[in-house]
DNA sequence: TGTACATCAGTGAACGCGCGTTCACTGATGTAC
DNA sequence: TGTACATCAGTGAACGCGCGTTCACTGATGTAC
């Protein structure tokens, strides 16, 4: 009670002020291009710079708050998509919203996407704890399929066997994503996440200009694909 | 002749030095991370930093120039691995060396790959004459998949026709890349070249971290997979 | 072949800017008795 | 309810650094006659 009593007026304006940080930062962010500076955070607010530090140890901290939260509002965004389908035996539909709901997020914010998904910030190293949310998305992803394989719904053609190498690897993920699927399936689910992030970075990173304008129907159909290629039959 | 004979000396050890800048930038752009600095150039080369600007207008011309570098480089790279496969109707193994030098190129500068693929550089516009050097190696994967198609060796499975709104750009690409193999064949081409770029970006960038080890075998399984996906049996 | 002139690579100082981080401090807000 | 003390957000100055770019200059190399 004394701990809940202690600073709970402090403790609230604190937490409001290390989300307001993050705010500036993002907006910064997309407004900028990708430099993020403390400085100009501090500018904004109306406080010195060196007040930042009551809230962030460094920039890089900073950073990895920053990170964090993209990692998990895309978790989230493809959690609830997935939710959001009734469960009425339509997997690859909900397979599909769950794709459709990870580009509206990344085009909704352009510059978190290049965060998590785009070349790494020289000098910075991130830290362990981001494993975690950053494979929130396949493990979604993923429960599709395994629901789908559990109720004879999946069904890839010509489905292959990796190389052995690949296999305690791929096994190993599926152990986490979805164990009952089995390697060879794995393998596809993981070629269909690549092809769809592969095609967010191009869109995103400007690699079609002049070449497809359409991107959200160029997408759509990517991703129709790449249900198919994985086994989820419509 | 006297245009050739002016400066021809000068002209040389000028051309030199132009090559010389970018050498040392790209082996900073390797040491550091991703931050090309004219003054660190200027020191390495043992030069006052004004120096540089004898030979590149600004910091954007400098990066201009290494990206134009970049593009040729891998386009040539591409064309080579093409080349060098006997031309005896084995298509697929002509598409598959392409994708593996591909890989070979990027895996040995990552930094460069990351100028040209990776997220955009912060301030900087490209300037229109990177269009044609960027799609080199699209334009070799193309013509491999228009000689396929021309000798009735590609067959994908299960083609469907992408819809209507996106056949004409489709042709659009279709028409310089792949002039015979028609919309839906490029649909399926495109698909694939996102997907091996999709590797590339997670290898470099280091999504694979703890996930996948040995990301050559795994590159080689997904050039399989897609070269199977875009028709071009074995 | 020799001289006068033009070209041009490289210098060195300076401008004006931005950055992350530290540190001793003030003053308001909360806590304990 | 009132007072003494501890906590902590925010200040302001400073450190030490790096950057791109401009500009007037020196001196070597090339060119034209």
């Amino acid at each position: 009670m004394a701990e809940r009593t202690r600073g709970s007026i402090r403790a609230r304006v604190r937490a409001e002020m290390l989300d307001e940080i993050k705010e500036v930062a993002r907006r910064q962010l997309a407004a900028d291009g990708a430099n993020l500076s403390l400085r100009a955070i501090a500018r904004e607010l109306g406080m010195v710079s060196s007040a930042i530090y009551r809230y962030y140890a460094s920039r890089d901290d900073l950073l990895t708050a920053l990170i964090l939260d993209a990692y998990n509002s895309l978790g989230e965004a493809a959690e609830q998509a997935a939710a959001a389908v009734p469960d009425q035996g339509d997997h690859r539909g909900r397979w599909l919203a769950v794709a459709r709901a990870i580009r509206a997020w990344a085009v909704a914010r352009p510059h978190e996407y290049a965060l998590i998904y785009g070349s790494p910030v020289p000098g910075y190293v991130a830290p362990q704890d981001t494993v975690l949310p950053s494979i929130r998305p396949v493990v979604v992803l993923g429960a599709i399929l395994e629901d789908a394989y559990d109720a004879g719904r999946l069904a890839p053609a010509d489905l292959e066997e990796p190389r052995p190498v690949l296999r305690p690897e791929l096994a190993r993920i599926a152990a986490v994503v979805a164990p009952h699927a089995g390697e060879a399936l794995m393998a596809r689910a993981l070629i269909a996440w690549t092809e769809l992030f592969g095609a967010l970075s191009f869109e995103l990173f400007g690699r079609f200009k002049n070449t497809i304008t359409d991107l959200s129907v160029w997408y759509e159909h990517q991703a129709e694909e790449m249900a198919t290629y994985t086994g989820l039959r419509s």
